[in-house]
DNA sequence: CTTCGGTGTTGACAATGTCAACATAGCCAC
DNA sequence: GTGGCTATGTTGACATTGTCAACACCGAAG
């Protein structure tokens, strides 16, 4: 098999580099993340790295992509966890979310620091990010069949849903916010409060 | 004056660092800032800069800074337009704000991209950011006042919104959520949202 | 006029991303 | 088995960058 990425000499070179990027990434923010550094830390030389990713932004978009599917993987454990669809799912992925970035609020923040990483090359990321979002959709459309909110487009729902979970957890991670506050209750207020909205006569929007 | 940091061989080089920083972000993103570039553009060496700001992160800072007291202003004037204090106002403010995003997609960033411009050293930007952050408050204290939404923490209630349309700004700029969507519509959806999520029972958090 | 601090300049250094030339190891056809 | 091809890894080299140190200059204060 030539087309498996995997062991060769080292063993399966792509896949360390990977973890040790985002070991870096957790202890040291992403401005401690060097090329030359992660090959030292798995025992290569600088340039075997590119061997398996044409440059540094690519790895990095591996190791982002890594963090969205492990977000999306929490989140459809505590989706799944509901009793039944009730209103409490989204509540609960959204406290799961804001946890997972404060865990890990580098990796999170690689996630999201679109800048460098937005490349026609690498769809990685966005499917990766895409997936997530489709997660979300189908919370609404649950919470839509069971009365629990207004019947509209889902997507739009999910897009500001998205967006007040996002926000609140880039701005804990940053210091904008407080960490001081009482996290899980803020949470719990967005959600309410975006539920309420949603379920009341919100939506006539354009 | 020794302590006036303006004109002396240049003219008045930091505030002319700063703009060309902003500028230089503007087109090319904050990876393309380079402090010798800057240095080249405004026709001094490149260590001239290092007179007038510590480091790199430094004048990021300075520059992150202006942003939000430019955005700061801009929320101002259309909250200032309101006639009374509608609600519609909070929405307007969302508007402008996203718009603002939308406009300097790489200084907004910047603005937020906390991870290398957190220093205690420099207590600008926090401020900045604080101050608007206390408009964002007002606004609820004055909805709050005119019986529009619920009263509660006027805080809280900033920071759930102001968590909301960062989000979107954020996920907008960085292509999350794709800009053909009819981006004022889901402005207006979201602050409709939230404002009658605010006036139903959401609360009891805690 | 002299002097001194605020400004700006050049030289230098270490670190980094990345390419090119070179080495090698494992798997394939024979 | 063996020769060779490709995937993989190594070393050398280069341009660029942030930043510091040593030096030069200009304008104000005495």
């Amino acid at each position: 098999m030539t087309d498996r990425t995997g062991a060769y000499h080292h063993g399966d070179l792509r896949a360390a580099l990977i973890a040790e990027a985002a070991a870096m990434i957790a202890d040291g923010g992403a401005a401690s993340v060097t090329m030359r550094e992660i090959g030292r830390r798995v025992g290569v030389s600088r340039a075997a790295p590119y061997r398996h990713f044409p440059d540094k932004a690519a790895l990095l978009v591996a190791v982002a992509a890594t963090g969205f599917r492990r977000l999306g993987d929490r989140l459809d454990s505590v989706g799944a966890d509901a009793p039944g669809s009730g209103v409490g799912r989204f509540r609960r992925m959204g406290e799961e979310y804001v946890r997972f970035a404060l865990e890990n609020p580098a990796h999170y923040r690689l996630m999201y620091g679109r800048e460098a990483l937005t490349r026609e090359d690498l769809p990685e990321l966005r499917e990766a990010a895409d997936a997530l979002f489709e997660q979300l959709v189908d919370v609404f459309r649950a919470h839509q069949r069971s009365g629990a909110i207004r019947r509209q487009d889902p997507r739009r729902q999910a897009y500001i849903a998205w967006s007040a979970v996002h926000g609140l957890a880039s701005l804990l991670i940053d210091g904008q916010i407080q960490a001081a506050q009482d996290v899980d209750a803020l949470v719990r207020q967005m959600t309410a409060t975006l539920l309420d909205g949603m379920r009341a006569g919100a939506g006539r929007g354009a």
